[in-house]
DNA sequence: CACATTCGTGCACACTGTGCAAGTTGCTAC
DNA sequence: GTAGCAACTTGCACAGTGTGCACGAATGTG
């Protein structure tokens, strides 16, 4: 009883989640987000502007909501790989779970294209991937030679990782999504650490 | 005539703007930023809301006005070094503007925590940092060496280069602004691309 | 002195986001 | 079954942001 009753409410309520989510940002891909009213949201999700708050924070949220389990992902992947490899190689691997879940091809792209395209969208999107620092620097840290400042260092490094995977992505945008992205974000690194 | 009236106009106007942006700044640092509306703000500054908006395109550009200035100066300052010198090294002696120009001791640990201190605020600012890099990368692409790619390299160069600025900054203000941010920087770019 | 231009201002409005107070639904316990 | 509890949906009212518009004052021009 106890293994099916809070499960069951907290399944539904995430069905429900990304139902709405993904009206929201099929309604933002489609008319623009600066055009789109959340009671415009509500009304093709069947449900009341109120409850849309129930689910997401504010409007941004509703865009943004698959950012914070991205990062959960990465974090997670990272924590699996071996405790003596080269922080910059398992971050190149952690990202690699991008690639393996997020949709395929033109849906992709024009993902992409509502986050740039916008400034608001641009800068919420920054600051939630700059939020996985809080959740990779803790990984990075013990991996450091010790001395005084590792988890500065380790900030520092997990900022700069994420930073040129957004380089990438930009630049994936830019070529229309031909390219492959993680030949992007190696290009990206090696411009910065010099070719190794 | 023509020599007085425009520039007249505009240095009145110039004067008023951070004659806003100072009230604002100030009542936003006491009272938080959340909890400024504003009519406060246009009240403290003898002006009404309407005209505040003639001024400032929203409330988050009222509080932020100072840093596109400082782009500017940071990119001049770049170009003003020698052509053949290595970027990362112009860029360090260009972020070195900041050091000169912005004011001192507790006034600005009290700016660098508004900023870091609020949501909107921290992507709102770091989206307009990440916006400097439309000024510094054509500067930094004819010092990269010939082949592809290179206005894709010389954007993650600035990207990157900022990102360290900004590591270093929240750094800073997590001491009480006691450590010396250059210092922090240098840091920061070792972490990232090994001692040097 | 008549005229044009610019600027400040008030007003009305659309939209976001929040607190509150209902009403509804599904589950639990008796 | 049914009484009751807890979570959820919804409508309503309201504060605050941001915008279009039009009027009036100030300033510079002929």
């Amino acid at each position: 009883m106890n293994q099916k009753q809070t499960p069951l409410r907290e399944q539904t309520r995430n069905v429900v989640r990304s139902l709405l989510a993904r009206t929201a940002i099929e309604l933002f891909a489609s008319q623009g987000y600066d055009d789109t009213t959340l009671d415009e949201v509500a009304a093709a999700a069947g449900v009341s502007r109120r409850t849309l708050y129930n689910f997401f924070r504010n409007k941004e949220d509703l865009a943004l909501s698959s950012l914070a389990e991205q990062g959960d992902l990465i974090a997670a992947r990272f924590a699996e790989r071996p405790a003596d490899e080269d922080p910059w190689v398992s971050l190149r691997a952690a990202f690699q779970v991008l690639e393996e879940i997020e949709i395929r091809g033109e849906q992709r792209l024009e993902m992409v294209r509502l986050l740039f395209g916008n400034e608001t969208l641009r800068a919420g999107h920054a600051e939630k991937q700059a939020r996985w620092q809080d959740l990779l620097a803790p990984l990075i840290e013990p991996r450091l030679p010790p001395g005084d400042g590792r988890e500065f260092q380790a900030r520092t490094i997990a900022a700069t990782a994420i930073t040129c995977l957004q380089a990438a992505t930009e630049e994936w945008m830019r070529r229309g999504g031909k390219a492959d992205l993680p030949d992007l974000y190696d290009e990206a690194i090696r411009a910065v650490r010099g070719p190794a």
